[in-house]
DNA sequence: CGGTATCCAAAAGGATACTG
DNA sequence: CAGTATCCTTTTGGATACCG
């Protein structure tokens, strides 16, 4: 359990990233997905319902084809993302999540409802800290 | 509640990113910034004990001083990393949670444990996706 | 020791054009 | 419609050197 908080975690966690040659381990690489920028909207968006491709681009906004195309398969790869494409002309194509996307959404959903919820205290937080950069260094 | 999974709720997620004029709201960047690739880690071994920088530095391994004090800084200035800075020869300065930011490093592992668990699952699916590419493409 | 400043390489991300 | 391929800009991250 290289991620929990007890003693000794967080130099597992390091094997993470320093074993497997190219410089990632798959823990890290599945997290960087499910949070990326585009990845928390897909998987928030999917929690609700299945889209077709263009759909989902209109849904979430600002994001280029590329992306979504890049967001998605990635996501689909990781077993997270359903694509159901239908062979007909023009071509179809939905996209649904998994099991495992369903529980990935919770996680995600949980962490960006926390985010939304202590939102005005990082704000404060903000403000306080910026305070003390500009007008504290007077004294 | 922008951020829930109700119906319209992604509508207002973009919200989010489009208004604010410079690009990105303040919940992504929160977000952005307790799971990015060195504030996770930095998370969790707070979540321990506190660390000086130096020591902060080794435990977690891989990062350079740059990264360590930019995520150090930009967490401390959301209200999340309490740095104590003593005003004596050598200089010593020690890093901990705040309240809020044990809050996060929940939430943040959470997610972390999730990954680890379901990481198999993830595999699996990653196997299953790249064997229909290389070898069903022959049909 | 605990930073800051600068430079540089690599990766992410977006606009556009094209394809089945 | 749902992508793929290419180009180009922006951002990220690390190595290095220096400062209080």
């Amino acid at each position: 359990m290289g991620v929990s908080g007890e003693a000794g975690g967080v130099s597992q966690v390091r094997r993470w990233m320093e074993s497997s040659g190219e410089g990632l381990c798959p823990q890290r690489l599945v997290l960087e997905h499910v949070t990326s920028r585009w990845g928390v909207l897909v998987l928030l968006s999917l929690e609700r319902r299945s889209f077709r491709f263009s759909e989902l681009r209109r849904e979430i906004g600002g994001v280029s084809e590329k992306m979504l195309t890049q967001t998605l398969q990635t996501l689909e790869r990781d077993g997270i993302v359903h694509r159901d494409a239908k062979p007909v002309i023009p071509p179809r194509v939905d996209y649904s999540l998994t099991g495992l996307g369903r529980e990935a959404a919770e996680q995600v959903r949980a962490l960006a409802e926390w985010t939304e919820r202590r939102m005005d205290a990082v704000a404060e937080a903000r403000a306080a800290y910026d305070e003390l950069r500009s007008a504290g260094s007077s004294s």
